[in-house]
DNA sequence: TCTAAGATGGGT
DNA sequence: CCCATCTTAGAA
């Protein structure tokens, strides 16, 4: 799958070993869902890092699970899971193998099947359409069936556009990460400034 | 086996 | 503020 305008991201994006850097040079990317032929995307907006090994804010600090196995792959897969029981959340698996490293996708601006996306998440308006992360997986049709495929394969894949439009970036603490301690003091939350389509203000 | 808690979102 | 909803990890 290519899409004229678009470059699409190649596995050595991933394998760098700062995460925290992947997670920076995310924003202004291009995210983009097929399934059942129907294409539809949107630039990254806000990310997070998660370093496994010391940030105990990161499902793969306690060593490898049956749930945490795919960020302990080599860089360049979907790291797809249930929060909350309801929410799907998608991650970008980076760092060689055995470095559980990933960046999660928190919010995007709809770009590409905005019809689509907003039959997915059940409503009439643009407006916040992809502004969280549960949301962004719902509008994109991505659930924990995708946990585990490669981003440069044809069903989930991440592009740099030919054209790039400026922005500043925002580093501020990770969302919803307040029981690691100190680790959630991290500046390890990135996003575009002003953009209508972060999930949470910058305080 | 059992259970608590979680990288959330939407409605009241 | 409250609730839906379910997997995972760790305890018993």
């Amino acid at each position: 799958m290519n899409i004229q305008g678009y470059e699409k991201l190649p596995t050595s994006f991933y394998l760098n070993a700062d995460v925290v850097a992947i997670s920076q040079s995310l924003l202004g990317v291009y995210l983009f869902s097929c399934f059942d032929g129907i294409l539809t995307g949107g630039r990254i907006v806000e990310t997070e890092a998660y370093k496994g090994g010391f940030d105990l804010a990161s499902h793969a600090t306690k060593g490898k699970t049956k749930r945490t196995e795919v960020v302990f792959r080599a860089g360049g897969c979907a790291y797809v899971y249930l929060c909350y029981g309801i929410h799907h959340l998608l991650n970008v698996v980076t760092n060689e193998s055995e470095k559980p490293d990933c960046a999660l996708i928190r919010a995007i601006e709809p770009v590409i099947g905005v019809p689509e996306m907003m039959l997915r998440r059940n409503k009439s308006k643009q407006e916040r359409l992809t502004a969280g992360p549960g949301t962004v997986t719902q509008a994109l049709g991505i659930t924990t069936k995708q946990n585990g495929v490669d981003l440069t394969g044809d069903q989930i894949w991440l592009a740099k556009s030919i054209v790039e439009i400026p922005f500043e970036m925002e580093t501020s603490t990770r969302i919803g990460v307040g029981y690691p301690g100190a680790d959630a003091l991290l500046p390890w939350r990135f996003s575009i400034k002003r953009s209508a389509f972060v999930s949470v203000a910058v305080k």
